[in-house]
RNA sequence: GGGGUGGUAGUUAAGUUGGUUAUAACGUCGGCCUGUCACGCCGAAGGCCGCGGGUUCGAGUCCCGUCCACCCCGCCA
């Protein structure tokens, strides 16, 4: 064993070999991935990080001490070979893009064995998430998640250039660092020599990167860690990571550029695909008024029609109690699907109901039509709003939300739309459909409290013109604050800044922040804006889900090389664990 | 916090109305095999049916609770 590795250096990669090294002796060093003993003549197909090459093991090359350590190869073992790369014998194998070749060992060596193993390391895995989280090392292995993951680093290196190149400083800011009760909840450290006292890790680099500005750096990046202890999804895990940028004296349309400038060349350069920049965009109004959400699919039309001035005159209560309340009646039209089964709708049914939708009325169209339950409150202001606003036209159905609450409404038909066109499979897998989506709110209503909340964050600044609303008109402020949508899915998010003390100051009021409250939270803050702190805005990307989405993976968890649970637990680590009581005491805490 | 799906050999699954010894494939182990490539053939081992209660003569199967994984709503400035 120490010949090889010591004396012995590899020499390619299993995957990297081809016809044209033929005749070359080379040291290959990797893992089992197949064995197949036919007896007399063992093939293995050894596998490392560039892929797979068959090596043939046989009496004919190999000495009997080195034939039986040949024999005692099993799935899985660190093994190496010396040998000289030949055309394939028998017929190539077209599976594999060694398939012309293969190795004939001349010298082999165990490097080390292998316990059986828990799961099989192929691409196509049926293996449940739990088992493969436990052994993420041996998931790892598997090519779909190598591929994964080596994608997620040029995708690094891909930003790093393309911000260096730009003029962007990276820099790191503190990981640990001051709780803020706004926002989402705080992952908390203890302080042993402060105790009694925390810390919290960073939800977003935010202040600090706005700190830098006023600092004079005019340009920073990083490619940071954020944490937010709030429930999981596919999408979001607690600690994930940002492209994290800010800079001064810029515009929406000078970030957003840059932005376009980043997303243009990682596309290209991982995927090959041309993104048309610069990527269109919207207005979070437009956005709502046709998709019914803030994070547009763009790739398929089926846009929400809105017949609430139409709907006004019915003798149908769904419709005409929300039309005439300030509620909304909106819906989508399903090109083809006068198909739909009664059970079909039903589960759509059930799908909008999730999101507080009452219900959903439906027609279908056919011979010049409409039937259905609703069809008898079908009159002509509904029948011609249908065929010219909606579209309507034979074999299509359409699904119509009504509900007081306009937002409600919205959201249901909004999700209702991609839930359809994923369903119907209107979208390609290899389609990327890029939207911006700008000028949101600065403020919406808390649910429960019925307190102004900031949409984005305080620190966001509103739209010039909609300053002197601020005190007069709080809702009706829009904001210079901007989503970049990737396949529906927000993948970053940002927003010139307020650099202005007085500004700031009317913002915090609006959210009935105290001025006391104000300077115990964020007066750092306050204090930088007062020393000449320059105009400023900035962008951070979700990094996970953009890498999920170019790799076409549906969890980000694919994308993150040990990613927790939905429980915001690591299954391999058994992270979060219980500490021991000397450790608790030394910090000064005591469990309840 | 709420809703949903699932949990049976190492892995993936089947398991009828509650009924004898809980099946299969892959993997593992042993044997045979010199051109296989998901090698093939023969044989063997391998089970806390997630966990805890309950109903019953009898529970993988029915009931209650609980844990875990995943998906969704709320939440995520």
């Amino acid at each position: 064993m120490a010949r090889f590795i010591e004396e012995l250096k590899k020499s390619h990669g299993a995957g990297e070999l081809r016809l044209a090294h033929q005749g070359e002796e080379v040291v290959l060093m990797g893992w089992v991935d197949t064995v197949r003993d036919l007896g007399g003549t063992q093939f293995i197909d050894l596998r490392d990080r560039s892929g797979i090459c068959q090596v043939v093991l046989s009496s004919e090359n190999l000495s009997a001490d080195q034939l039986e350590i040949a024999k005692s190869f099993r799935q899985e073992f660190v093994v190496a070979v010396r040998g000289e790369v030949i055309a394939r014998g028998g017929k190539p194998n077209p599976n594999l893009k060694t398939g012309e070749i293969e190795v004939t060992a001349k010298e082999v060596a165990l490097l080390n064995r292998s316990k059986p193993m828990p799961f099989q390391i192929q691409d196509e895995v049926d293996t449940g998430e739990e088992i493969r989280l436990k052994y993420r090392f041996l998931d790892l292995r598997r090519a779909p998640l190598q591929r994964a993951l080596l994608m997620r680093s040029k995708a690094a290196l891909i930003a790093r250039e393309h911000f260096a190149a730009e003029g962007f400083v990276e820099i790191e800011t503190p990981v640990l660092t001051k709780s803020t009760p706004e926002g989402a909840r705080d992952y908390l450290v203890p302080s042993r020599i402060n105790k009694g006292k925390f810390f919290a890790l960073p939800q977003s680099p935010q202040l600090f990167k706005q700190l830098l500005q006023v600092a004079g750096f005019e340009r920073y990046f990083q490619i940071c860690k954020c944490f937010r202890d709030e429930d999981l999804r596919a999408d979001r895990q607690p600690e994930f990571t940002q492209i994290d940028l800010e800079m001064s004296f810029v515009t929406p349309d000078d970030i957003m550029t840059i932005c376009d400038g980043m997303l243009k060349k990682m596309f290209k350069g991982i995927l090959d695909v041309d993104i048309q920049t610069p990527i269109p965009r919207i207005t979070y109004d437009e956005a709502l008024t046709r998709y019914g959400v803030d994070n547009p699919d763009v790739r398929f039309e089926m846009e929400l029609f809105d017949i609430t001035a139409d709907t006004m005159g019915s003798a149908f209560q769904v419709f005409s109690g929300p039309a005439n309340g300030g509620g909304l009646v909106t819906g989508i039209v399903v090109t083809g699907g006068a198909k739909y089964s009664r059970k079909d709708v039903d589960g759509l049914t059930d799908f909008v109901k999730t999101y507080g939708a009452k219900g959903l009325a439906w027609l279908k169209r056919d011979d010049g039509s409409f039937s259905g339950p609703v069809s008898k409150f079908v009159d002509e202001a509904l029948s011609a709003a249908l065929l010219d606003k909606a579209g309507i036209k034979d074999g299509d159905i359409v699904l119509i939300v009504a509900d007081m609450d306009p937002s409600v409404a919205r959201t249901a038909a909004g999700r209702l739309r991609t839930h359809i066109a994923k369903k119907e499979g209107l979208v390609a897998p290899d389609q990327f459909g890029f939207t911006w989506v700008t000028e949101f709110p600065m403020f919406e209503k808390d649910a429960e409290t019925g307190k102004l909340a900031a949409m984005h964050h305080p620190f966001t600044s509103p739209r010039p013109e909609d300053i002197a609303l601020l005190g007069a008109d709080p809702l009706k402020v829009k904001t210079r604050a901007y989503d970049i949508v990737l396949n529906g899915q927000e993948i970053g998010g940002g927003s010139i800044r307020i650099h202005n003390q007085e500004v700031q100051a009317e913002v915090f009021k609006a959210l009935g922040i105290g001025d006391e409250e104000a300077r115990i939270k964020f007066g750092f803050l306050l204090d930088a804006l007062s020393f000449g702190a320059p105009p400023h805005g900035g962008l951070a990307f979700g990094f996970d889900r953009l890498v999920s989405i170019m790799s076409g993976l549906d969890s980000i968890r694919d994308v993150i090389a040990f990613p927790k649970t939905t429980r915001a637990g690591c299954l391999m680590t058994d992270a979060p664990s219980e500490v021991d009581e000397p450790q608790l005491k030394e910090l000064g805490i005591k469990l309840i």
